[in-house]
RNA sequence: GCCCCGGUCGUCUAGCCAGGUUAGGACGCCACCCUUUCAAGGUGGAGAUCAUGGGAUCGAAGCCCAUCCGGGGUACCA
């Protein structure tokens, strides 16, 4: 395990080299928030021209998820963040999975104890359990009360003898202050006597969160924290330990959360849980991450969509703001279209196309590359999201879309307008140019030979050509349908109209 | 309960640090224009006594204090 000797072998590096990292426990598949702070992170490193680290954090080996890993990293790439250290890439400071450092922490463990800012407790669950009851009730502020702090070599002894389990705790400071300068929310203290001895190493020999992070973050020489708020608690013990092992601790910066619309923290609750949710939803990851780097952070005062060379060049933390966000999807599917509507035909027609495959019946495929390069111009500005595209263009290759033929007779025709309309329509098209302006220069004199409103004569027309009530502009759609196809279904809906 | 953070239109936010014009933009909503439907686009509108109360100041969304509300933490989870 040479891979472990990162403390002794590891490269030198610039002193004021920026390098930051996402910590992603594997206990589920990231969701909007997390992946918002691993955004944060990259483009912190990326503006400061530094390095971005990706480490798993997997020291709990009960919520483990087959998986997440993957998933957490497949998120990642399919939204363009890339990391220089970690998973999959390798790097001077691994190991990337703290599971595999556990010597590291048992030797930062067994230092503290030696020092006295850390010490061995024997205490059952049930008695933890019962402390915090007594606790409750007198409430009075909740934490361990330190018993086993105070045991004698004797009492320590006797558990050890007896093969007792244990846990290691820190020693916390019983006095004073701990003072954190946070990058985001400036100064914040909290008093030492009230954060209590927290756990360092678990029963099962895989060090805490706390631990672990600190450890690390040393040893992989991290320069800024920028973590989720729901971590801000929990700073004043990582610095007492970063105070006890005698290391400097980085810059800390505590980023806003993202609230579900109950405001309450995002959970599996709060529709996709997921990011690889959104993109079988059918949304850009350009368009998402354009949308999460809003939550939190802002260019100017008007400037929402812009690429990502703008967000990397002005991404700093002055600009990040304090108050928590909660998650409007409805503004996502927005500045999805917004960017679907950017993209040139071709590139769409790829995003476009696993969902087509997958959305549209058996036998509509496969699908025609050079026809969908024409359909696609006319749904694009329509598209929010790319899974409406199966619908929107199924009666492009239907042989004959299905449709109640009533509704070929418009509000305020009759029957025989109607049908005059298709008869008249159909003698023409027969013998007409396929051309968007011809077809409804030509067409509109007509409807007005009929004496028919091009509402309703146009209405009638497209429940004829496509089976729907709404379809992108009606001779457009003809022209991509051509001739073959518009005359037939016109001739089916004379006739069905007919009888 | 205790500790910490936060509070500008329904939502995301600019402005706050270095007080000084009608508190700006975006999503959503409404209306109108364009118009063959749906979109897109354009124009306009409603929507915020800047959480509340007090204070210092000629002057406060900005500074100070208190209160209220919201969130987070308080695990052998991260």
């Amino acid at each position: 395990m040479s891979g472990l000797r990162a403390g002794v072998s590891r490269r030198r590096i610039l002193a004021d080299e920026v390098r930051v990292r996402y910590a992603p426990s594997p206990t589920g598949l990231p969701h909007i928030g997390n992946i918002r702070t691993a955004l944060f992170n990259w483009l912190f490193a990326r503006h400061h021209g530094g390095k971005f680290i990706v480490r798993i954090e997997d020291t709990d080996q009960e919520r483990l998820v087959p998986g997440a890993v993957d998933g957490i990293l497949d998120g990642l790439e399919w939204l363009d963040i890339d990391w220089d250290e970690g998973p999959r890439v390798g790097g001077d400071f691994g190991s990337y999975f703290q599971s595999e450092r556990l010597p590291l922490y048992h030797a930062e463990a067994e230092r503290l104890i030696q020092q006295g800012d850390a010490y061995r407790c024997y205490c059952t669950r049930e008695r933890l359990v019962e402390v915090r009851a007594e606790q409750e009730r007198n409430k009075v502020s909740l934490g361990y009360d330190r018993r086993c702090r105070h045991l004698t070599q004797a009492e320590r002894n006797a558990f050890e003898d007896e093969g007792a389990p244990s846990v290691v705790r820190f020693a916390m400071p019983e006095t004073g202050v701990t003072k954190l300068k946070d990058l985001i929310r400036d100064e914040v203290e909290w008093q030492n006597e009230l954060v209590d001895d927290f756990i360092l190493l678990k029963s099962d020999g895989f060090p805490t969160y706390h631990l672990a992070v600190v450890t690390d973050d040393h040893l992989m020489q991290v320069s800024h924290v920028l973590r989720a708020e729901e971590w801000l608690s929990s700073a004043p013990r990582h610095l007492q330990l970063y105070r006890a092992l005698g290391y400097t601790p980085p810059e800390h910066g505590h980023l806003p959360m993202i609230l579900g619309p109950d405001r309450a923290k995002l959970s599996k609750r709060h529709g996709a849980t997921s990011i690889l949710e959104y993109r079988e939803d059918g949304f850009l990851p350009d368009a998402l991450r354009n949308f999460m780097v809003l939550l939190g952070w802002s260019l100017d005062d008007k400037t929402e969509v812009m690429p990502l060379e703008t967000m990397v060049d002005n991404f700093t933390l002055d600009r990040v703001g304090k108050p928590a966000a909660i998650f409007d999807r409805e503004k996502l599917t927005w500045m999805n279209g917004v960017y679907i509507r950017d993209m040139d035909v071709e590139s769409l027609a790829d995003a476009l196309t696993p969902f087509l495959e997958q959305g549209l019946a058996p036998e509509l495929l496969p699908l025609d590359r050079s026809y969908l390069l024409t359909i696609v111009p006319l749904i694009q500005e329509r598209l929010k999201s790319l899974t409406e595209a199966p619908d929107m263009i199924a009666y492009f290759l239907e042989e004959q879309p299905e449709y109640d033929p009533a509704n070929l007779v418009q509000r305020g025709m009759t029957t025989e307008e109607a049908l005059q309309a298709l008869e008249k329509a159909l003698h023409y098209l027969k013998s007409a140019e396929f051309d968007t302006e011809r077809l409804e220069e030509d067409m509109r004199s007509l409807g007005e030979e009929l004496g028919l409103t091009p509402r309703r004569f146009f209405g009638t027309l497209r429940w004829a050509a496509t089976g729907r009530n709404v379809s992108p502009p009606l001779f457009d759609t003809m022209v991509v349908l051509g001739k073959e196809r518009v005359t037939a279904r016109l001739g089916w809906a004379l006739e069905n109209l007919t009888s």
